[in-house]
DNA sequence: ACTTTCGCTCAACGCCTGTTGAGTAAACAA
DNA sequence: TTGTTTACTCAACAGGCGTTGAGCGAAAGT
């Protein structure tokens, strides 16, 4: 850090605005950023900011950018091997979830994101509504997360991972089964 | 509307923007709405939002209040009871949801929203972890909400309606087991 | 050493925003 | 018909935003 080249030091200021921006999109979206919040955190001018990623837009494309890396998450569990992260979110990740609902380009990634997961998790079912069965499982995956780590929901507090593991296991013991039982009285659900 | 009182026509323009203010949030989200949009689908000048409302906030607030009797979908059917919505969402539902993830009010309001229905079902189960059981199932049904409603996933295209409430109801049915049977090996996952 | 390159800061522009206070014309009360 | 209330519009302000172009000082090239 004390001995570097022009460019060393440039593309070192480059990774310290993209990880400011990446905090800042990761906890208040979009819209709820300003480039001189980003550049106040980098400790940079904001004209800077421009400088190196053209506009908020395309720097909010950088940051949001997965490493390629993402779904290599080795576990023989089938619940991590969907994709479930029980830890904190990358984030990346964190960002593109924050601004999915609201920022239309963010909406598109994502959308090409599950709908590739799902077509992936077809493959590996059987059954006629295989297709469905992925989609209603990559979908849950997706509350999961947003209830846990955006909402975070009271019932997360004080369960342990294994814990979660365990009622989650329950819930995709359904994949493998075509046809579930479903029970001619539903559970007793009052009102 | 040709023969009113003054404050009928008055209540009935704050109901023109309401609605106007509901379609433009629950379509574009908090930040990506500008009173000016609002008042000029209302047919009205801005500062008589402001009038009516007393700022942007308070007119969120009004747009996103729930009905009472959004809880009372009449049906036997456990996902319908549940919540799950195959048709279009009501606008006052669509904004709250857009707005979840990047205003804390929103945030805030869906989370106790899901704290209760999580509370609620737990009641209505048996077995030890029964409250997580509830709170997979509630965080599931989020994830198929955004998943269908606002990211539009491409696998719900040309389901019925009939195919998709087949395809969740193997979903529940680990809801009435306190331990549903995990398969030893789990089924076929690639990568 | 002298010149060029360039990473970075400074100051500012133009735009759009939520919000405000004064004014107008029509509905009401007498 | 008079005077008052009021639903609504008009014009504007203050502040924050993304973005730009000129300039500075240190490193690189020769």
């Amino acid at each position: 850090m004390t001995e570097t080249s022009r460019d060393a030091k440039r593309a070192a200021t480059a990774q310290r605005i993209l990880q400011a921006a990446r905090q800042e999109f990761a906890s208040r979206g979009f819209d709820g950023v300003t480039i001189r919040a980003i550049a106040g955190i980098a400790g940079v001018d904001p004209s800077l900011v421009m400088q190196h990623f053209g506009s908020k837009a395309a720097l909010f494309t950088a940051a949001v950018q997965l490493p390629a890396d993402n779904a290599q998450v080795a576990s023989d569990h089938l619940l991590e091997v969907l994709g479930v992260r029980l830890d904190e979110l990358p984030s990346e990740t964190r960002a593109l979830v924050r601004s999915m609902l609201t920022v239309p380009e963010a909406e598109a990634s994502m959308r090409e994101y599950l709908n590739e997961r799902v077509e992936n998790l077809t493959t590996s079912l059987t059954g006629e509504d295989a297709r469905l069965r992925a989609l209603v499982t990559v979908s849950g995956i997706l509350g999961l997360t947003i209830a846990q780590h955006f909402l975070k929901l009271q019932a997360f507090e004080g369960a342990s991972r294994d814990e979660l593991l365990h009622a989650m296991r329950g819930w995709t013991a359904f994949l493998s089964a075509s046809e579930a039982p479903a029970p001619e009285s539903p559970p007793v659900i009052e009102s």
